[in-house]
DNA sequence: TCAGGATATGTCCGATCTGACATCTTGTCA
DNA sequence: TGACAAGATGTCAGATCGGACATATCCTGA
């Protein structure tokens, strides 16, 4: 399996290395899965094309630089509201949010 | 101040009639809600094209009548996770979820 | 090397969300 | 009318989220 597949299983929650790696998420679940790592990579663009940090992000967005890293790995506890609103906080536009979740 | 209006500042958690009216939504706020008013749309259009009423729909998404209404009225309780989730839960795609964040 | 900045990971608790239930309103048809 | 289906609204308890903190890991330049 390969890193991206890995990080996408886990960011659903599915711990890697047992059956249910195997049991397969329905199609919706795979795309909004999907979703939530493109709007995650959309963010971490957003960031870096700023030369921000994710301290210097996260105070932009009134959050934390732990929250930040893990809207940016799409972690499990970060819903798609927290990174569509982070996206528009770092100037992000509408059009880019549903650039990413076709994507 | 008109239905759609008031019903997304509503939904925004305002309370018409007091000086928070005017006090701005920021862009960014104001983007948000539109999203979220636009895929509560896509949501009900997503239903009833397929002739369902909330308690079908309701049923398919193992949620509950009530709460079908408050995601198609973008109710403040609902969140973008929820209606995305719903609209795929319908049979909705991406593109779709995409067109209603750039409507 | 190692020091320091940047990012990742684990945890906590107050805040928010969600399914469910009850109840109310609305629309329609006889 | 009134009866019934559909939808709207209010509330609640359990579940999930999110900012914050602590700490660990990863880079990079000297």
């Amino acid at each position: 399996m390969d890193r991206a597949k890995q990080a996408k299983l886990e960011s659903a929650g599915w711990v890697v290395g047992t059956p249910k790696e195997f049991l397969n998420l329905s199609a919706e679940d795979e795309a909004f899965i999907d979703m939530k790592v493109a709007l995650a990579a959309t963010l971490r663009e957003r960031r870096v094309d700023q030369h921000l940090s994710q301290v210097e992000a996260a105070k932009r967005l009134h959050s934390s630089q732990s929250r930040v890293a893990k809207m940016e790995l799409a972690d499990k506890t970060v819903t798609v509201d927290l990174l569509i609103r982070s996206i528009l906080g770092l100037g992000g536009t509408r059009e880019m949010v549903a650039a990413a979740i076709t994507r």
